[in-house]
Order: structure tokens, then C-alpha cells, then sequence
DNA sequence: TTGGCAAAATATGTATACATCTCTATGTTA
DNA sequence: TAACATAGAGATGTATACATATTTTGCCAA
């Protein structure tokens, strides 16, 4: 048994969440004090956590006069999309024949996707779903390549990427559909190892949703850092 | 003027300075207390300077049994050596048209290379001088594509990436020839923005100086986690 | 009325005492 | 002798009081 969490590690967690979902807007103050009252601790593992959090980018310190939940930038979307994009186009090449099951593996998750394009769920709850399988996907690939870390390094946990694609809230069935039509074509890819198109394929996969960008920056002007570059 | 930086910000500096100069070594005990006495300070500003580093994966903390400089991830190495060969290729081939200024840049940076090769230092003080040279030449691959940023992610600061680059130690004479002739060609391949054969130039280039790591490891088995893969 | 200076309010930064966790060493027992 | 329990040492974790930085407020003077 691994040892309890910290009392730090909690308050991290939670605020981590409430920051990435947006239950904790961008700009908004945040302060060590009524933390430390919310937790029912001291100043000390409040500021361990905030410590934490600022180094990942999530929040800003101001000495003596306060934290403030870190707007989204811009330009550190730009560049992950940028990166998601080169690397995984480099990393799908590298996945040698696919045995049996990590074949099914890979039909699996797109069936998955057309069932539930095909039930009749509310957009809401359907753009939710459909984001985790496709997040489910791109993993997957990752997996098969033996890059499971690079990965990490650049997928949707990253709070200023995630928190865009909380505040887009939601895909059109449309432009699920399109996201379904391109994974088929990735996977096929992928199994018949026939890479003439894949540069094509992930150029439109990786930026689709990022069209609307420019109204919901518009939209929510106070809770964005950086240029909109086109 | 900005204000004055914090104790915990000086102390952060100076530990990760001497860590990432195998000052302090891999697997070496650090201690909050004594940290403390060395910089005139209590134990708190040393806890926020070690909670950054740890964040940052420089050091380890493990609650009541103490602090500990990180191991050198072989792993890490090869994601960062991987993601700096696909994302410059990429890179290299946004870059438009040279303005003359430009080319003029790329150019003296080479000759620069060209002229220390030729000087004739001490080995040490060579390898040392051209590694800072070839640093700059590809900061200024990433700043012509308007790249900077993704540069910094991947760049030599890292500190496992750069803890092993200490501990090579120097590069032979033979070997900063190699890397001389292979910025030519890519400079070259810039500027004729003929990309051709650019994949393969860095392909050999980046995992230069890799080929002893196996016997780096070996000799250091201590400072070393992870799996080497060939 | 307006500009500026100073004090108060409020936030984070630091020092210190105490709590808790982990490993180790030591002694007891089967 | 070996295995286990346990107490101690020494490390990090937390609570709290005080120091310092920054903004805000309000008084006073031009």
C-alpha cells in the first residue's frame, strides 16, 4: 500500500480540476487564506499545492498582492496543436505490422465511435463522449509506437488546450461525423501501412474545431493571453 | 524596475545551476535543513526553491526520509532527442524566402564554427565553445521559422538531457568536424530551401555523440534510470 | 477640484515550533 | 539464530506568528 496523499496533494487536485473546467475562471483571484479555511488546513500546504500549480503554468503569483488562475494562452495552444500535429504524423510511421488483436484493437474504438454517432443522444452529452473515444484513439497510436510518453508530453491534459476545448463546449454533429470520416481514414492507414495521405489527413484532423476560434476568443476576451494569428 | 527576486528564487537558481553541472550529483542526498543554514534562511524558502525543482524533475522529495537529487532518465533523453529531430525537420521546412540579412546570419554563424575549428585550442575548451555555437544555430533555425517557443520546450536546458551532455564531457576534434559539415548542408538546404535529403542530415545529426552512451552508462551506472534501447 | 503623500488594509514571503512519517538499530522472543 | 516488535533518530509535513510588498484609501495642500 502506497502511503497516504498530503494534505498539498488534495488541495492540487481540486484546484487543479476546478481550474481546467473552468469552475475557476481565468483572471479570477484566488486567495491562500480562504483556501487554507476551505480545506481546513494552514497557510502551508495551500501554498505547496499553489507552488505546484504555478510552476505548471495554472496560476500567478503576485508577491503581496495575489494569486490570480492564469489566462489561456494562446500561442502555448498554437504550438502544442503545432507539435500534436508533427509528431504524431512522425509516429504513426513508426508502428511496424499490427498483430491480430492490436488491429481489432484499432476497429474497436471506431465502431465504438459510430455507435455513438448513432444513438440518439443530446449534442451535449454525445461531443463529450465522442472527445474521450477520440482522445482514446490518438493514445492508442501512441501505444503502438512505443511513444506512449511523447504523448504525454503534448495530449489534452494540457491546461491551457483543455480549457479551450471546455469553453468550445461542444462539436456539431457535423463535424463529428468529419472527425469519425478521418479516424477511419487514420486507421486504415495504419493497418495497410499506406502513408501517402496521412500528412493531409492529421494538417485537417488536429485543427478541426479550431475554425470558431476567433469568436470564442471574441466572445470571452478576458479570459485570453496572446495573438490570434492566422 | 522590477522588484527584487526572493530568497527562494536565488536559492531555486544556484541548486539548479550546480545540479544541472553535476555540482551536485545524481542520487545525491540534498538536505532542507542544512540548505537552510548554507543560505542564511529558514527552511521555507528552501521548500518552495526544492517544490519547484521537484515539479521541474530535478529532484525527488520523499516525505520524512529525505531529498534527493534525481537520476538521469534515459528515457526522457531519447523522447526529447526524438522530438527534437522530427519537430526541426518540420520546422526548417516553414521557413520562407531568406531575407539577405538572414542569410548573412546563418552564413557567420557557420564561419564562426569554421574559424574555431581551426584555431587551435585545448580539446575541452573547443568542444565546449562549439557546443554553445551549435546551440545558437539552431535557436536560430527555430526563431527564423517563428518557432521560438517550441525550441524552448525541447531545447538543451533540459536537464537530463543536459546532465548527460556534461558528463560526455567533450566531443572528439573528429566529431565537431562531422557536426561542422552537416550545419553546412543544412544551412545549405535553408537557403536553397531545397529539402530533399534534410530528413537524413538530421536523422545522423542529432543523435551524434550518442553513440557512446552506451559506455557513459556503464561507467556511471549510478547516476542513470531507465531502459537503453538500441 | 485635483494632485500627492502617507497610513491602513490585505496579500504573499519568511521564521520557527511542533507533528508526522520513514528508516534503522537494537533488543526480545520463539 | 532468525524473525519480529519497538523505540529512537532524523527527515519532511503542517500550523502559526511575524515581516515585507503592493494596492487602496483618505487626508491635506496647492
Amino acid at each position: 500500500m502506497r502511503g497516504k496523499d498530503k494534505s498539498s496533494d488534495r488541495i492540487y487536485r481540486t484546484i487543479k480540476k476546478e481550474i481546467m473546467f473552468l469552475e475557476l475562471l481565468p483572471g479570477q483571484r484566488v486567495n491562500e487564506v480562504e483556501t487554507a479555511e476551505r480545506f481546513n488546513v494552514s497557510r502551508t500546504p495551500v501554498r505547496d499545492a499553489f507552488k505546484r500549480l504555478e510552476v505548471e503554468g495554472l496560476i500567478e503569483v503576485r508577491r503581496g498582492n495575489g494569486t490570480f488562475v492564469s489566462l489561456i494562452d494562446i500561442d502555448e495552444i498554437d504550438d502544442i496543436m503545432y507539435m500534436r500535429e508533427k509528431l504524431e504524423v512522425a509516429v504513426v510511421k513508426e508502428i511496424g505490422t499490427l498483430s491480430k488483436s492490436q488491429e481489432i484493437k484499432l476497429e474497436l474504438l471506431l465502431s465504438e465511435q459510430r455507435e455513438l454517432l448513432d444513438n440518439h443522444l443530446d449534442d451535449f452529452t454525445l461531443s463529450k463522449k465522442f472527445l474521450e473515444l477520440d482522445n482514446e484513439l490518438h493514445e492508442t497510436i501512441f501505444t503502438l509506437a512505443n511513444k506512449i510518453n511523447i504523448w504525454k508530453r503534448i495530449s489534452n491534459d494540457r491546461p491551457h488546450y483543455n480549457r479551450l476545448r471546455v469553453l468550445t463546449n461542444l462539436y456539431s454533429r457535423e463535424e463529428l461525423e468529419k472527425l469519425y470520416e478521418e479516424h477511419s481514414k487514420i486507421v486504415r492507414s495504419i493497418i495497410n501501412r499506406d502513408y501517402a495521405h496521412i500528412n493531409d489527413y492529421y494538417k485537417k484532423h488536429i485543427y478541426r474545431g479550431m475554425n470558431n476560434l476567433t469568436e470564442i476568443v471574441s466572445k470571452h476576451k478576458e479570459y485570453f493571453i496572446g495573438e490570434l494569428v492566422e
